[in-house]
Formats: C-alpha cells, sequence, structure tokens
DNA sequence: TTGCTCCTCACGTCACGTGAGGTGGC
DNA sequence: TTGCTCCTCACGTCACGTGAGGTGGC
C-alpha cells in the first residue's frame, strides 16, 4: 500500500509517515521500483501501535524507545506521565480560574488586565505582608474590582488583611454584595463568619438585606454581627438578637447602646422594655446575665426604665440591687437626660464585670 | 539597571529580556558607553506588565499587538483564551482518564498498552457497531482488562453491544466484580440496572453476594434481576422477591421454575407453599394473579402441591379453578413425577394469559 | 592582570505544515 | 502529453536554553 492510501486510512499525514520512516519508528517494509515507499499490512499495524502510544502522550523518541529497548516498561513511564498530565491539568485550572475572574472583571483596556493579574497574584500570595500589600497598593484612582475582593476576604485567615480587605470592599461601594451574598451561603462557618463582617461594612438596601438573612444563621457570631451592623443601621429585625447578646455576654455594651437608640422610637420602646423584663425574671438568668441586663435598661432614652429600676433596687440579688439603686440615683438627678450611657458610667461598674 | 539585575529581580531570564527587546516588546530605554542595556524603573514596569499577560496564556507576538494596536481590546481575546484553556482541560482529562485506566490494567509490555489503548478507543465510539467490534475483536489468547468491560457495560446503552461486553466480562473470569459493585451503589437506575444484569452472567462467591445485596434495591427491575440469577445459583435467599415476581408477573414462568427447583428441599418446600397459598388469599390478589399462582404450584416438586390444587378446583374464581382441575387430573395421572414443568404445560393455558 | 558581566550571533528543541523542484505510472 | 502521486530537501513555527567568541569595567 503507498503513503497516500495509508495516510487516508490511518488519519497519519504523508509527512508524519514520513516523519516516522526517518526516526525508524516504521519504515514501510518495501520499495517500488521508483522509489515509492510500500506498507505491509503489518506496516499498517505498526502504525497503529504507535498512535495508540502517541494518544497516551508518549512523545516520538519515547516511543522509538518502547520499540527498541525491551527494559523499557510501561510502569514507571505511565506513572510518569500521569503525573506530569495532573500537574498540567492543575495549572489550567488555575489559569482558567484566573481568565473568568479577568473575564468577569470587565476590564476596558490591556492596562486593566494586566493590573487585575498582578492584584489576584498578590492576593494569592502565601505571604500576608504581600496580600496586605496588594490590597493596599493600588492608588486612589485605580478602581479595583469588588468582586474579587469580596473573593478574597471570603478565604483571608489574616486578621490584618483581612481588615485590609474589607476596608477596600467598602471604598470600591457596594458592588461586592452579591460575591459576599455567596459566601453567605457557604458550608463553612468561617466562610460565613469573614462574609457577614465583610457585609456589615458594606452599605446599601442589598447588603443589609443580606445581614438580614444572617439573624437567622445557626452559628451566634454571625447572628451577632449582623445584629449588630443592622442595629447600627437603625433595622428594629436586630431587636430579639440584640438583647440576646446581652443575656449572653460578648458584645453587650454595644448592643445595649443599640437597644437604647432604636427605642428612641415609642412602639419599640415598649417592646424592647418588655424583652429586658422578661429576660430578666427568665429562670435561666444568672446574676452575671441579671447585671448585664440591669446595665442595659440604663441605656434606654430618657425615663422609660426608672420604674423598672427602682423595683430592681429591692432585688434579692445584691450585686443587681446595688447597681439598680446607682442608676436609679443618677437618673432621679438627670431628670428627662435622653442619653443614659453617663448615668451608666457614673453607676460604677463595668458592663459585663 | 542592568539586564543580569533586571533578570534577579523580575525573574524573566536575560535571555528572554533579550529576546523582548529584539520583537519590540520592552525595549530598554538606554545603553551605557559599552553597549550594555539600561533598563529604567518604567521599563521594569512594562516588564511586569508584559509577564501578567503571559500568566494569562497570551503569546508574545498578542502582548505585542496589545501594546501597538489601540484597537484590539480584551473582550474577544479574553472569551477566546477561556474557550481554549476550557478545551485544553477537556482534553488533559479525558487523557488523564485513558492513563489511569492503562495504569489500572496493569500491562506487562507496550505491546498491552497498545491493545488497551485501542479497546479504549473503541469502546469510546459514537458507533454501536464499532464498539461491538472492539469487544469481540481481541483474539482468544489475548487477555482483555475486565475492569474495563465493567466501566464499559456500566454505561452502555445499546442492547447488543451490551450483551456482547456481559458475555466478554463472562469470559474474562470474576475480575470485573469490583467495578460492577461500584455501578451498583450509582444513583442513576438505568447503571445499576446494567451492573446487576452483568453481575448475573458472572461466576464466583463475591457476584453472588453482591446479587444478594441487590435484592434490597428500590427498583423492582433489578430485585427481579438479582432474584432470578440467585435462583439459579440455588441461593434460598431470592425466595421472597421469587414469589414476588410470580404475583407482579414479568418473568414469572422462569421464577416460578426456579420455586420448584429450590423446593426440592423440604423445608424450603413447606416455606415456598406458605408463601404462594399466602398470596393467592392475599386480598390484593385479582384474578390473574392467582392464575399465575396456581400455576406456579404445578411447578412444586412431587405432589406436594396436590391438596392445594384440589382445593382451588373448587374456587369461585372459574379460570382458576378450570386450570386447577386440569393440573390436578395431570399430577394425579403421573403420580410421582418429580418435574412439575410437563403437568403445566399439559394444562394448555400459558403463563399470565 | 583576573574575574565578572555584558554583548551578538547562532544552533537546537519538537511535531509537524508547507513549499520547491523533480520524477514515475496511468 | 496531461494529471496525479510520490520523492527528497529544507525552511518556518514558538519560547526559550546553551554555547561560542569577544569586550567593557572594577
Amino acid at each position: 500500500m503507498l503513503i497516500g492510501e495509508v495516510a487516508r486510512l490511518s488519519g497519519v499525514s504523508a509527512r508524519m509517515l514520513r516523519h516516522y520512516d526517518s526516526l525508524g519508528l516504521v519504515r514501510p517494509t518495501g520499495r517500488t521500483v521508483g522509489g515509492y515507499r510500500e506498507y505491509t499490512p503489518e506496516d499498517i499495524r505498526r502504525i497503529f501501535h504507535v498512535e495508540g502510544l502517541r494518544s497516551l502522550g508518549l512523545s516520538l523518541r519515547q516511543i522509538a524507545r518502547t520499540i527498541d529497548d525491551p527494559g523499557f516498561t510501561p510502569a514507571a513511564l505511565v506513572g510518569d506521565l500521569i503525573r506530569k498530565t495532573e500537574e498540567r491539568l492543575y495549572r489550567e485550572r488555575e489559569l482558567l480560574d484566573r481568565l473568568r475572574k479577568v473575564d468577569a472583571a470587565g476590564p476596558a483596556g490591556w492596562q486593566d488586565v494586566a493590573r487585575i493579574v498582578e492584584l489576584l497574584h498578590g492576593l494569592g500570595s502565601r505571604s500576608a505582608a504581600r496580600r496586605q500589600q496588594a490590597v493596599l497598593a493600588p492608588a486612589e484612582h485605580e478602581s479595583v474590582p469588588a468582586e474579587l475582593l469580596a473573593e478574597a476576604v471570603l478565604t483571608e485567615s489574616d486578621p490584618n488583611v483581612a481588615g485590609a480587605l474589607r476596608w477596600a470592599l467598602a471604598r470600591a461601594g457596594g458592588d461586592g454584595v452579591a460575591s459576599l451574598a455567596s459566601g453567605m451561603v457557604s458550608d463553612d462557618v468561617d466562610v460565613r463568619r469573614r462574609a457577614v463582617r465583610a457585609l456589615a461594612e458594606l452599605p446599601g438596601d442589598e447588603a443589609t438585606a443580606r445581614l438580614a438573612d444572617a439573624l437567622g444563621d445557626t452559628d451566634s457570631t454571625i447572628r451577632r454581627h449582623a445584629a449588630l451592623a443592622l442595629g447600627a443601621r437603625g433595622e428594629t429585625r436586630a431587636v430579639p438578637t440584640l438583647v440576646g447578646i446581652v443575656v449572653e455576654g460578648p458584645s453587650d455594651v454595644e448592643a445595649a447602646e443599640l437597644l437604647g437608640t432604636l427605642a428612641r422610637d415609642a412602639t419599640w420602646a415598649d417592646r424592647i422594655m418588655d424583652a429586658l423584663v422578661d429576660e430578666l425574671a427568665a429562670p435561666t438568668a444568672n446574676s452575671a446575665v441579671r447585671i448585664r441586663l440591669t446595665q442595659a435598661l440604663a441605656e434606654m432614652p430618657g425615663t422609660i426604665a426608672l420604674q423598672t429600676l427602682r423595683q430592681l433596687a429591692h432585688d434579692d440579688d445584691r450585686p443587681v440591687a446595688l447597681i439598680a439603686s446607682t442608676l436609679v440615683n443618677v437618673l432621679e438627678e438627670r431628670g428627662g437626660d435622653p442619653d443614659g450611657a453617663r448615668a451608666r458610667r457614673d453607676a460604677g461598674a463595668g458592663p459585663g464585670a
């Protein structure tokens, strides 16, 4: 069979068949009188053998060795090819990830592209200092794609870098909310915690809505961050969780202050007072809890908590009674002072003490 | 800054920096009196810009265009790079899959490797005829890795090719059981059906154990195949499912014959009779079901079903009574004929009719 | 004078595609 | 004689590494 027909049959170009010949990989058994290569069926089988090995990624030189060198067994080389392929696969995946991030950022020109790549490179560094630098380096006028920052903040474990990322994200406006929202549904509680902290620093209704969702999270730290951020935005949805924070302890002062501010609305003043009084009467409330609740009462605006504090001044729990009576004195002295903060401080005991 | 220091700083070899220069990509702003390239900080920024674009897979020529041609915007090229990368990724995955299959087959020499690749290629063909040919082609003496056949049988939708694969798998011995077992836990019911049919044709205790597991499958077709195969192996575990097959209809004749064979064991004869009689009395049993059960009684060895059939000859359901009385006559004539099959055939009515 | 750095020029890599220029068989 | 197939030789691809042979600055 002449080279053209063999090429058609095997799918290997005539050029490559001549190349195989010159390398000694597949030498046609005969030649015609005119010098044409003549392939026997056995030669053709050999071509398919070679193509089979090539489809595994062997180079022509390696295939030549498989034929010439009987000691060259498959085991080691196949293992090596697997490792090499896995590595290429990994690099291709990384490349694709980078390309997709660049594409998503919608760069206007190649200068933008290079900047995004540089940022990605910096954010991907194993050194926290480099990551920090990558976040802080871009000049004022350079717009950094918020999505990239959002994605980075979800995986950043270093607190300083995370802080820088949240700061940069907030400065970039509300664009990262969608990415953070996807972090809020992660199975990884750490990712959700990072997401809620970043959302807390983002402006806008969209961020507020996500924070409201976070009030239903299974993790108490996440609920706490969400409630404090919502409270600071005047969102009364956070009230039950804020009361819970006062009960539990961590961030109770901040929560109490926010409850005081929210209680300037008359409707909510009643509800908040009711909630605090309920918690004071709860059978599970120990002394420390009741002290925190008493101190929180002092944050209520005007004198709406005065009546309750007077009753607490006669409480069976001595520390509670002492703090309550001090707060009563201060409140009575000040009269209608709408800001209870000074009153509480004057009561002497720090919160949670 | 001279080229050596730039190379150290940027990680780009001096050779490549000279190459960039010759391509016009990054021309150092100056030269020393001695002719040494001198790079300014701006030149170095440019090098990083180029490296950034290179990390996205742009060729040096493409990067040159991004610099020279202001109309050459990122959008189209980045999209194109993404597509190309996805395609390479796909091909690398396919290659890795092939390599792993070859590795798992543990070929002794390169001839084996080439044969396995050829088999994989054939099995992966879109043409059913080619797949068929790939299964049937290997010569008698060539050992085909059973795992590959097992994996192929799990995805083969063409019934002829699937039959050829099961045949080849059975011929290859019990080696494919592990792969088929992994198919038995697939979420895809079709995969499990293919697996059970292949297991049914494999010899050995391991295959038997997997078939026994399949009796608990949620799919009735799978339970049926498993029970029929187990029954044929004399496995009494299949009895409840075999009785169920008689009730349901499809393959009832085969199930009845297997129950007859299993009933040669005295202990099981009682249990099988009890089960059939229970089903005859079940309130859900309609006429067709009771006809099938009656015919199954004729498969019981000796005359153990004679008493029950005599009662059924007076059944309120006319067709049941007719078939039962015919079967009674035949059984009485034949006396202790241990094989009930002839008796049932003599009763005239086909099963399920 | 001795290292060191730099210079230019040029070959090799690897699996091909694509000619150029020429020839054999119907 | 005209197409068609085949022949050999050789260049180009792409991003480099690695010399060879030579020179400038401490």
